[in-house]
DNA sequence: AAATAATAAATGTTATAACATCTAATGTTT
DNA sequence: AAACATTAGATGTTATAACATTTATTATTT
C-alpha cells in the first residue's frame, strides 16, 4: 500500500463509521506534511502554533495562559512549549510587571524571520488543498463546524 | 472560553488556512471524546482501533504487519500496543507456524465481549456526529476523500 | 551449501503527551 | 491583618510517539 494516503479498512459499518475513521486518517495526512515542512526547522507543530499564537499578539505580550486557551490541543504543556522555543532563540519570556504570577512572553526577531520564511517557502495550505476549490473548502469547513455543534 | 468545543483564533488569513486549522480541530474533538468513552475500560484509541482490526479478520489471525498497515497512525508501534492487549487479556500471540519470524494475533472472547459492550453502550458514531444529516456526513465523506486525492 | 540480502518483529532511545502535584503570588473573607 | 481560597505557572511522573537499531528467521545469490 502507498503509505499515509488511502484508507485500508475497507469495511464501514456506515457512513457515519466511515467518517469516524476519515476524521482521523485526515487529520494524520495532514499532520505528517505538516511535521514534514517544519522538520528542517526543528521544530514541531505544536511549537510553530504557539509561535504562531504569540506572533498574531505582537507587539503585546502573551501570558501562558492566553496561548494554552488559543491552542488547538487543550491539554498541551503551553509552558514547556514556550520554554523550547525560548532556548531555540525564537521566544523570550520575561515576569509581568502587573501580576508577578503570570510572564509576558514575546516573539524574537529570529522568530519572526522563522515564520516568514516558512510561510514563503512551503507552509501553503493553499497549495496542500489543491485538489479541492474554493467553494469545496469553504463547504468542508462549514460541514466540520456544523458537525461540532458550533 | 468552552473547553474542546470551539476555535478561539478567530483570524485566518483565508479559507484554505482555516481548513488547516479546522482539521486538526475536528480531530481534537472526536479524539476528546472518543478517549472519554474508553477511558473507563482502561484502553486507548489506538489500542480499540488494533482490536477492531484483529476481531475483523477473525477466525484468521493476524500479524502485526498487516495490524501496522491497518492503522490509521502508520508510526504506531503494532508490536508494543499488541503486548498491552495480551497482557490485559484482550488478544493473545503466537508464532507464526508457516514463517517463524512472524506472529498470529487473534482477538480473544474477552476482548470480543469488550467490544461488543463498548458498542453496545457508548461508541455510536450515529449519535456522535447527530448534528449533521446523512446526505451531509456523505458529503463530509467525500470532501475529504477528495481533498486527500482519493 | 555458504554467504548475503531481505523480512518480521522486538527492543532501545529520546522527546512529547497527559495527566497530577507543587510553589509563588494575588484576591477574598472574617 | 491573618487565614483562607484562587490563580498562574513550574515541575514531576508515567505512558506513549517517533523514530533507529538489533535479533531471529527466511529468501536469494554465488
Amino acid at each position: 500500500m502507498e503509505p499515509g494516503k488511502e484508507i485500508n479498512q475497507k469495511k464501514f459499518r456506515n457512513h457515519a463509521h466511515k467518517l469516524g475513521v476519515n476524521i482521523i486518517y485526515t487529520f494524520n495526512w495532514l499532520n505528517t506534511i505538516n511535521s514534514g515542512l517544519l522538520k528542517p526547522h526543528k521544530i514541531t507543530t505544536q511549537q510553530f502554533n504557539v509561535l504562531r499564537i504569540i506572533l498574531d499578539q505582537q507587539p503585546n505580550p502573551a501570558s501562558i495562559k492566553f496561548i494554552r486557551e488559543r491552542m488547538l490541543d487543550k491539554m498541551s504543556d503551553a509552558s514547556r512549549i514556550v520554554e523550547k522555543l525560548r532556548i531555540k532563540g525564537f521566544a523570550e519570556r520575561r515576569i509581568c510587571p502587573n501580576d508577578r504570577r503570570a510572564c509576558d512572553v514575546l516573539i524574537t526577531k529570529k522568530g519572526m524571520k522563522l515564520l516568514q520564511h516558512i510561510d514563503d517557502n512551503s507552509y501553503d495550505f493553499d497549495n496542500l488543498f489543491s485538489n479541492l476549490n474554493q467553494s469545496e473548502i469553504k463547504q468542508l469547513n462549514f460541514l466540520m463546524d456544523k458537525l461540532r455543534g458550533e
